[in-house]
Order: C-alpha cells, then structure tokens, then sequence
DNA sequence: ATGCCTTGTCGCACAAGA
C-alpha cells in the first residue's frame, strides 16, 4: 500500500498537475496541504474520476488539508485536540480498514512560524505541543499509524542546502527541531531518513532566486510511521522530478509503501 | 536584502508563504 503527502499550494491551480502525478504515481492513499479552499470549492469530482475517495478540511483562501484514498474511509476527524479557539485548517486523521488491520492516517500542514520575534512562532511551538499530546494518545493503540504532511520544520542540518541561511528562521529554530526530535524519541520512524542518506534529500525549493535550478532544497515534508507501521515499511521516495513539471507546487509528493498481505 | 516567485482575494495591490 502505497502512502503519500504533498502540499500542492492551492488545489486550482494544481488540477492538471495533480492529475498527472496520481496517474502516475498511483497512491492508494494521498495527504493535501494548502488546498487553499474550502470544502464547497474543493474539485473533487476530478480525484473521484481517478477512484479516489475524497475528504476534506478546508478554509477560504489559506491552510486547508484533504485526504484522497482508494480504501473507504471508517472515520474522519477534522481538528487537532487542545485549542477550542484554534480556528485555522491544519489538520484532519482518517482511519482505514486494510488487510493488516486497523490504519490510522494523519495529514497535516504544520504552521510556517516566521518570524519568529511573533505570535505566529508561538503559536507554532503551541501547535506542535498538542500535536505531542495527541500523538502519545494515537500510539497507546498500538496499531500502524502514519503521520504525514508539511512540517514546516528542518530536522537537521544535513536537511538543507545552507543551514546559515536559516539560523533565523522559525523552521531550523532548536524549540521547533527540538520538538521534532521528541516525536522521533517517542518511537516514530522517519521513513524518508531509513532509505536516503546524505545532504541531497530535499522536498521543497523556494519559487524565488533560481532555488530549483540551484538545488538550493530544504527537507520539511515528513512521513512519521508507528513502530508497528514502520514493522510494514518496505520503500520510501521522494519524486522530486515533479519540482521541474510546469505550473509545479514548491514542494514535491514524498511516500512511502507498506507491506500488505497477498490476498489483497 | 523588508527584494527576488506564486497563490488567492468581492484584484485594479496586498498578504502569506518558507
């Protein structure tokens, strides 16, 4: 089963795009960031052409997340708990019934928190905190689960092209790598981080100042697998050629593929 | 480099992204 994440930076402007990649990809199941849309507006009619499910968490005119699945979905969940007055579309957690049991899937769009002198660092740090909290409930179950999305966070240095450009920046900040760090030490795997070593592992490039044609790259797209997911991983891939694709996102779909049973 | 692109917005410039 093959599992996947992209942030898209707005659904209209990535129809053709999108359809492109899913033909040829073929995820079974694919996590939205910054669908830039709300629910109503969301073009789902093109996705369930293609055989997929769809369900979405959106706003007007920023955020927003969507899940696409072939399996039926058993439950969706659209917030992450711990703020009532949080009213921004980050985050929504699907559960799926596949051969190797229960999968929980969680698809989020992290907050960018720049610059970091703001509320809007805050807010991240605060954001992450409850996505902690959360995540030590979801793995009390015991049961694959993977977490997927924009993270907006540079785990390490080795994760950028030129970590001195960052050491302002809210996503190289050591509370915001920090907290990332946490949720590796609470037992997720870093799929992407099992299969490629090395400093040339990137998955966004910045539209401005020639980024791409520099490979001036940043790794901030990560997929977290429970152990008793990660007991499934067999790959993991970042399709990077989608960066060079007219009307490209700036980020690129990362995915991993999961063991299932023959019968399926 | 408070710049550089790209997207969405009740557009006719601006906010937000990373």
């Amino acid at each position: 089963m093959k599992i996947a994440t992209w942030n898209i930076n707005g659904i209209k402007a990535r129809l053709d795009t999108s359809q492109a990649w899913l033909r040829e990809a073929h995820p079974d199941i694919v996590c939205l960031q910054e669908i830039k849309s709300i629910d109503e507006g969301f073009p789902r009619e093109i996705f369930e052409e293609l055989g997929y499910n769809v369900e979405t968490h959106g706003q007007k005119g920023f955020n927003g997340v969507a899940i696409l699945s072939k399996i039926p979905f058993d439950d969706v969940v659209r917030c992450l708990p711990g703020d009532d007055n949080d009213e921004q579309s980050r985050y929504m957690e699907a559960r799926f019934s596949t051969s190797f049991g229960s999968l929980t899937v969680a698809c989020l769009y992290l907050p960018n928190g720049n610059p970091i002198s703001t509320e809007k660092f805050s807010y991240k740090l605060a954001w992450m905190d409850r996505l902690e909290t959360h995540l030590i409930e979801l793995l009390k179950e015991e049961a694959p689960l993977v977490v997927a999305g924009d993270f907006n966070v540079i785990p390490e240095p080795e994760d950028c092209n030129r970590p001195e450009a960052w050491v302002e920046d809210a996503l190289f900040q050591p509370q915001s790598r920090e907290r990332y760090r946490r949720l590796l030490n609470m037992g997720f795997t870093d799929a992407i981080r099992t299969g490629h070593v090395g400093n040339d592992v990137y998955t966004f490039w910045d539209y401005q100042a020639g980024a791409w044609p520099k490979n001036n790259g940043i790794r901030i797209d990560h997929m977290l697998l429970s152990p008793q997911a990660t007991d499934l991983l067999m790959h993991s891939g970042i399709d990077r050629e989608t960066r060079g694709w007219e009307k490209p996102s700036d980020h690129v779909p990362v995915w991993t593929e999961l063991l299932t049973s023959q019968k399926n």
